[in-house]
DNA sequence: CTGAATTATGACAACGTTGTCATGACTGTA
DNA sequence: TACAGTCATGACAACGTTGTCATAATTCAG
């Protein structure tokens, strides 16, 4: 900028003020100074402007669990794409499902000044997220709540999950097993509630051993499987907390060449190619995203009124038969 | 920080000190100080620190299509993972493809004081990430070449397909039809030779009818497929140059249920349990991105060693049947 | 005990901006 | 002609850091 001002003969206010589209400058000393503007390739610090209080610095920071997971990528997209209309650029970082690593990158967020933090937080404690820690800079949850002060963009995990339970009891089924995930984590609790709620409903008494609980990978989900093959009287069906478990359950029925009804939250690619019925939950994880962000910019526009939730519709789907 | 000295009754310097672990500094008085930082919940504003010259600004730009498609985000996550270790955050943006779009947001970046950029460069000139144009920002090009003096990282796009073709061959196909992209795209032409390339080396002559070009969604690729399977003659096996193609010649090849052969560049979920023959061409894509932020790295370390290219090795793998 | 080296600390400028205020040159009105 | 009002511009401080240099207190060698 100052050498912008000496090759247009100016001082750097000035130069300020035309990079600023402020009125007050002449037209033809405006010309003069984006002229030399245009011959030194001269570019704005954005770091030095939102260093002067009361200027935005334009930043977002994004926390999830692996951002090479579709669904968190499709809500780090939605974010993004509406920062970017904003002109807001987004910092993201993975916290690796890692409470003690999701927490530092917080802190190290809030020191390049962030002006707003979107975070899908792991498990555990999250009073740390509370307003005075986070220095006032407002934060949104998604997929999972925060804490009770913050805004948050879930799904209606339970619903989903007993409508899906539901569609499977429709079409005659009553022996339903079920596989999940992590019942640590918010979501998983919720669908495996939603799974309990729908067989209560319909007066069906779950065997314990149709629950085989806490599996987190594929090749874990698969040797569940395996296990529900063996039992007596083994399920006519299968539910599946989420899609990891579901690739890992079609392996294990390829495997055998016997195939059970399945339902499982989460859609998956080729579902349709599938030769058995599959009653899949799905839902937009891109406009989940895109929700987030517009929570945030609502409150950075008023920052002091209630939280609010927001909750993203599932929809019930028959796949694949 | 101000505060933080005022409490200890020191100096913003001597603060400053004991942040930075600097030598000189009285153990009794490095206690004051962070005791008062615990108490003002102090942390250091790294925007004001990389405002000082030859202060890191800590940060890396990415400039991506589309961070919802995976092969992104994969590549996205490598980029995070290796910035994450170093200290580094990632500004992420999506350029949908579009050159204009991605020039504006690389200017964008750059007024965000990045050290390096990384960017998966869409069709059109790349002219403008000419060294002068970043004022010395080092980029790297990722999945497609940039210009000439860039560092980039690269797939085997054209020996994948060849041994992907090639593997088709073994099996006895002869009359192997090809779907593609848009053959501006760098990849896609290189995939696109790689197929006549095979061909030519074990003398079969494609039928120009065999050969269906510029296709970019999954609807459209049904649509080719359904024109293969109109032809007098048609194909025993379909080669397409990525899975969104495939995707749709698996719909086209389930709606007439007449399965054919397929080889496909970019592995996709569930391919294993298709019971025709899918040969596809995998690749580690986080790797790509580890090794793009690796090049980065390298480069900020020794600016002006010559332009380095790295190329990700290809495997084809026999899933489905 | 003296002079030099070492140690702990602080004052100040600078990084690249922008807000505040001051200044001087015009313009318009009576 | 005089006076207020408008306009174009610049000087300067401040944002939160850190590098440079200065200074005073302490330690050490001879």
């Amino acid at each position: 900028m100052h050498d912008v001002a000496r090759l247009a003969g100016v001082s750097i206010k000035t130069v300020s003020r035309v990079v600023n589209n402020e009125p007050r400058v002449d037209p033809e000393t405006g010309a003069r100074v984006r002229h030399a503007i245009q011959e030194l390739g001269f570019r704005r610090n954005e770091q030095a402007r939102s260093l002067r209080p009361g200027q935005a610095s334009a930043l977002l920071g994004l926390v999830t669990g692996d951002l090479s997971n579709p669904f968190y990528s499709a809500i780090a997209r939605g974010i993004e794409e509406v920062a970017q209309q904003r002109g807001y650029f987004v910092l993201t970082a993975s916290s690796e499902e890692q409470g003690g690593r999701e927490r530092r990158l917080v802190e190290a967020l809030l020191q390049h000044n962030i002006e707003g933090l979107l975070i899908v937080p792991a498990a555990g404690d999250h009073q740390y997220l509370s307003p005075e820690l986070l220095l006032g800079v407002p934060a949104v949850a998604v997929d999972r709540p925060g804490h009770a002060q913050m805004d948050a963009v879930l799904l209606d995990n339970r619903e989903g999950a007993m409508r899906a339970i539901t569609a499977l009891i429709r079409s005659g089924h009553r022996r339903i097993a079920m596989i999940d995930g992590d019942p640590s984590v918010y979501t998983e609790a919720e669908r495996i509630a939603g799974y309990a709620e729908a067989l209560r409903q319909h007066q069906i008494v779950q065997a314990p051993d149709m629950v085989v609980t806490g599996h987190h990978g594929e090749l874990q989900a698969e040797a569940a499987m395996e296990r529900l093959f063996g039992l007596n009287k083994p399920p006519t069906a299968v539910f599946t907390t989420n899609n990891r478990i579901a690739l890992g359950v079609l392996r294990a029925m390829k495997r055998r060449n016997c195939w059970l009804a399945l339902a499982s939250f989460d859609d998956f690619e080729l579902a349709d190619m599938l030769h058995i019925p599959v009653v899949v939950v799905r839902y937009n994880a891109l406009d989940m995203g895109r929700q987030a962000a517009e929570l945030l910019f609502d409150r950075l526009e008023a920052p002091s009124t209630a939280a609010r939730t927001r909750i993203i519709p599932v929809e019930v789907v028959l796949r694949g038969g």
